[in-house]
DNA sequence: CAGCGCATGTAAGTGGTTACATGATTCA
DNA sequence: TGAATCATGTAACCACTTACATGCGCTG
């Protein structure tokens, strides 16, 4: 139940519509829980109805019409309460490993063309991090408790991403010129 | 769409009933793509009524009224397929993250004792799967394809539980004492 | 004023989770 | 015989995905 609180967190750091929030989560939130904008929409409503958050004042509310989104003492609240709950991590879902494993049984014919493709993708992710740390983290911009917890954030990005580069690699390496 | 696929590379591995792939989804397959009871019976009668795996004529119940289930040469031409089809990785959902960034905005009080508690639970998988490597991949049995392949995935869940023992022992010292 | 992009939504379907139901065997 | 356990399932719910619908404002 994690959507409602990245969606909080992230009109906390910018009151925002439902299209605002969709882009950010495509390229800041979403890097570690995406949505799409039907998901945002919906909990939108709910978070609203909940008392969590409010439509700024606008004019005429029409559909069609943007709604700017902001949080509710209530919501800063609830979000709180949630950062220190105790929520066991979810089991991972590894779909890569679960095709090797199937590749161990049936052979690993055509899996090498995708362990590439993967590869690339995942180098790709990781330099956008590593640009994103040198853009936003530079050593003198460390010093904040603020700051220092989304570096340590993005550092989970970075080290996630190299972890795929250095298996990948590994795999494609094991698995030879097939 | 990776479930009917670990079941039928569960199967392929070793025919079994529903609870009994039930207890080596617990504790094997599970650890990358993980299920309940309910998941996996509804999933068999799927895969039979596809025609890709089959119930065993129960020559001598030995417990209860147990079904047997095989993979069928159409349930392996499946996975075989599968294993070389290109397949995006889904964006990753890491709720600590998360947490994490909510933390930088209404602050991390009671974060701690939670990133301990994962703390522990990583540690303890991780100690788990580097057991399971020394019995079931010493040295001298890294010879063949498939058993590479297999200790490959088992890498992976090793590596996957070292970033974030790593990465937790990180933040609780960014964190300080509170 | 037609067409297009922006913005907000609805509807239907799938996958996963939680809670409950039912029969079959074992054993005290 | 009654309780515990093994084994298979059903039902309801929720999160997420995919496809489509509607209204607004700008521009050619």
């Amino acid at each position: 139940m994690s959507l409602p609180h990245a969606i909080l967190t992230a009109l906390l750091e910018k009151p925002s519509s439902g299209l605002e929030l969709t882009r950010r989560f495509d390229r800041s939130i979403g890097y570690f829980w995406s949505a799409t904008h039907q998901q945002i929409y919906r909990e939108l409503g709910r978070l609203e109805r909940a008392g969590h958050i409010r439509a700024l004042p606008a004019p005429v509310p029409v559909r069609g019409r943007r709604k700017e989104y902001e949080v509710l003492p209530e919501g800063r609240a609830e979000l709180s309460a949630w950062v220190a709950t105790a929520e066991d991590p979810r089991p991972m879902r590894a779909a890569l490993l679960l095709r090797m494993r199937a590749a161990a049984v049936v052979g690993a014919a055509g899996l090498r063309a995708e362990l590439s493709r993967h590869l690339a993708l995942h180098q790709a992710q990781l330099a956008e991090y590593l640009e994103i740390e040198v853009r936003d983290f530079p050593v003198e911009r460390r010093g904040t408790e603020p700051d220092r917890l989304r570096h340590l954030v993005l550092r989970g990005g970075i080290e996630t991403e190299r972890f795929w580069v250095e298996w990948l690699t590994g795999a494609l390496g094991e698995l030879g010129a097939e």
